[in-house]
DNA sequence: TTCTTATATCGTATATTTACGATATAAGGA
DNA sequence: TCCTTATATCGTAAATATACGATATAAGAA
């Protein structure tokens, strides 16, 4: 029932914020890394990267930080993926943003 | 058919780009403004914002350039308004992004 | 033509982002 | 313990974004 009372950040902040962390080249292709290979850790990203591992360290860090993917640790590598929930909601946000205009083809 | 052979950007590039336009609050705004007011002048904007005109002027470039609004000039005043297509776009590829994972609540 | 109104653009200061090498940190094997 | 592997973080340089005042520009009125 989304019972958000004491959030430090409005709706339309985190959706913001989301959108910040996918405006970013490197970043959007990522997340669809990170989809293709359902759960993959850093180094496989770096590997798929023209950039050093402390660039793709920060970046998955922007994207750890708007709750766009889910790191967890598995020894000595961490293992990342898609937070589906947060995917979704954003999903949700966009298709409702401006509804007095601009609704996608639905037949009601 | 969506025909775009010769388009410099890709359609993933154009996405980020709107993204990136979109991923600041005052712009956001003004978008939500726009919607609201259906088409209003630059200064309308300016005055419902704490910023200069001149901030605004070019936060409305950065949309413009995005491709999220349109200005028409009527005498010395430009008049803005939302670029539908362009957003009916957007929702769309956000809804087909990510499509293994991260579908909204569809009942098929 | 001159004034007013409405915007856009220029120049610039400050803040943020992006990228990297160097250096932690943390887990497991020899 | 010492080495290897995998990441994260620090310090920093360069690029980009943000904001503003000052200054164009453009249309219409007097």
């Amino acid at each position: 029932m989304e019972v958000s009372v004491n959030s430090k950040i409005s709706e339309q902040e985190r959706l913001v914020a989301m959108l910040k962390a996918l405006s970013n080249p490197v970043r959007f292709q990522i997340m669809e890394m990170l989809a293709a290979c359902q759960t993959c850790i850093t180094n496989d990203i770096v590997l798929k990267t023209p950039l050093a591992q402390a660039t793709v360290s920060q970046h998955l860090k922007v994207l750890r930080e708007a709750d766009l993917i889910k790191g967890t640790t598995t020894g000595p590598a961490t293992c990342y993926c898609i937070n589906e929930e947060s995917i979704r909601w954003l999903k949700d946000q966009i298709n409702q943003w401006l509804p007095d205009c601009c609704q996608p083809e639905k037949e009601t």
